[in-house]
This record gives C-alpha cells, sequence and structure tokens, in this order.
DNA sequence: AATAGTGTACTATAAAAGTATAACACATTT
DNA sequence: AAATGTGTTATACTTTTATAGTACACTATT
C-alpha cells in the first residue's frame, strides 16, 4: 500500500518513499516492466512535493530499481521474485515472537545482529 | 558495538546514534543500572558533534530508556531481557533465509508486512 | 498540427539536521 | 578549596531536506 509520508517520524520522505516503492516490488504489487504511478499522482499519494519525489525516483533509477522513460512514465526495471518459502518462514516465526511479547522493532534490532554476526563467521 | 555514524545513509544521526544504544541494551551489553560513556566519549566514538549526542540523549529519556544525573552520568533505566529463545529463532530463521539468497534490507521489508499483517486479523 | 499526459529543470524559500566552539553547572575526589 | 570529570546550554554557521511555483521537453494520440 501506497501511504502517505510519516513527517513526523524523522526518517527523511523520499527515503520511507524509496522504501514503500521497494515494498510493492518485493510483495509482487509491482512487476518487472509494470508502468509507476505518474508523478504528479505519486506526489498526491504520498503528500509531498514533486522535486521530493524526484529524488526518490533518481536514487531508485541509480539503484537500478526502476527506469526513467521521458515523457513516458517510471518503469520497474528489476524485480526480485520472492520465495513463497521466505514469507512463509517469517511468518511463523513472527508469530512465535509475538507470543513472547516481542515488538518489531526490537525484533528488527536483533535480526540484524544475527544477520551480521552469520556473516563474520 | 559502537561504530561511527554512516553520514551517508540519510538516516538522520541521532535516529542511529538512539539504535546502537537500543541494541546495546537489548543485547546485554548495557544491563539496568550501567552508566553510558560519556558524552564527550560518545562525540568520539560516532562522530559527531555534542549536540547531537545530547538530542539522542535526551529522546531516549523521553522514552524512559536512559536517565541523566546532571554532573555523573546517563544511566540505563529501563532493559528488557530478551528470552535467549528469541535469539535462537531467529538465528534459525537467518540461516534459512541466507540459503534462500535473501539480503537483509529485502527481509527487514516483508518482516514489517507480515508482522503488520498479523495484526490487522 | 494540436493536445494531453508524461518526465525534467529551475529558482526561491524555509525548516531541519548537524558542526564548531565556547562557556556554564553539578558531583566527586584530592 | 581546588581540580577533574561529568552533563548542560548557547551562539553562529553550513549542509541537507523539503516546499512552492513555474516553465520546459518528450511521447503518444487525435
Amino acid at each position: 500500500m501506497l501511504e502517505p509520508v510519516d513527517k513526523h517520524s524523522g526518517i527523511p520522505a523520499y527515503l520511507q518513499i524509496m522504501d514503500m516503492i521497494k515494498k510493492e516490488i518485493v510483495l509482487g504489487n509491482l512487476k518487472f516492466g509494470d508502468q509507476l504511478p505518474p508523478v504528479r499522482e505519486l506526489k498526491k499519494v504520498f503528500g509531498v512535493n514533486v522535486n521530493t519525489i524526484m529524488k526518490s525516483l533518481e536514487k531508485l533509477q541509480m539503484d537500478g530499481i526502476v527506469e526513467a522513460q521521458h515523457g513516458v512514465g517510471y518503469f520497474v526495471k528489476k524485480s526480485k521474485i520472492i520465495n513463497p518459502k521466505v514469507v512463509d518462514i517469517l511468518e511463523k516465526s513472527v508469530e512465535e515472537l509475538k507470543k513472547m511479547d516481542m515488538d518489531l522493532n526490537t525484533t528488527i534490532l536483533i535480526l540484524e545482529e544475527v544477520w551480521k554476526k552469520g556473516e563474520q563467521s
């Protein structure tokens, strides 16, 4: 879901926008070759200025995730298909973690740590 | 580990600092009653200005996580003990996810989505 | 050719984040 | 009392982020 940016979160708007678009692609709501809503539409959806939209899209383009076609629109360039097993694994873990009274933020903190620890070894 | 702030990540320095301190507490490297390194030390560690450190600490104090004692130092006020099972669950999930060629950022995006989905139902 | 829909670029302005530097206030130790 | 280590505050400055408004450029359709 593309939602208005949270202006009080402290996270720069353009980063929030990048994340939401990435999420749409990851979740399969936007697939390879799909056209993104026009910038004037995104502007309304996210509740920010065109320039902020442009900054997000330019960064996404630099990351190779979307591609601009002048006068036509933005298109999804890279879309990694997520193995349904991934969602399955996470759903099961989340279920258990919630039972243990964990919250999302703390979970992410630990997840990051566990992930990095595994890379060193 | 307390590391220098990433100044090019786009994430405000004070947020990165808050996250790192929270992480230390969550991981048990900082326990209830422990004194944090002095602000002048934190300034060096994180590579930012004193004012930025102060902003982070004040916010952490407002969140009830640390407490200031003028002339003495900052102390950990709240430390949630993490069930070792939590780390266990995450370690196993991470192991599987890495085998499926997942990266950390994408994993977090999906985790957030799965977490929120479970709250609606 | 004209039009409508799209991305792009520019200027000006403001607000927020961060730096650098210095001084002040409180607590503990000597 | 003095010195040291701690948190606290203030000022001035720079950079980044975001807004507002306007105009321009490219593409497709009619």
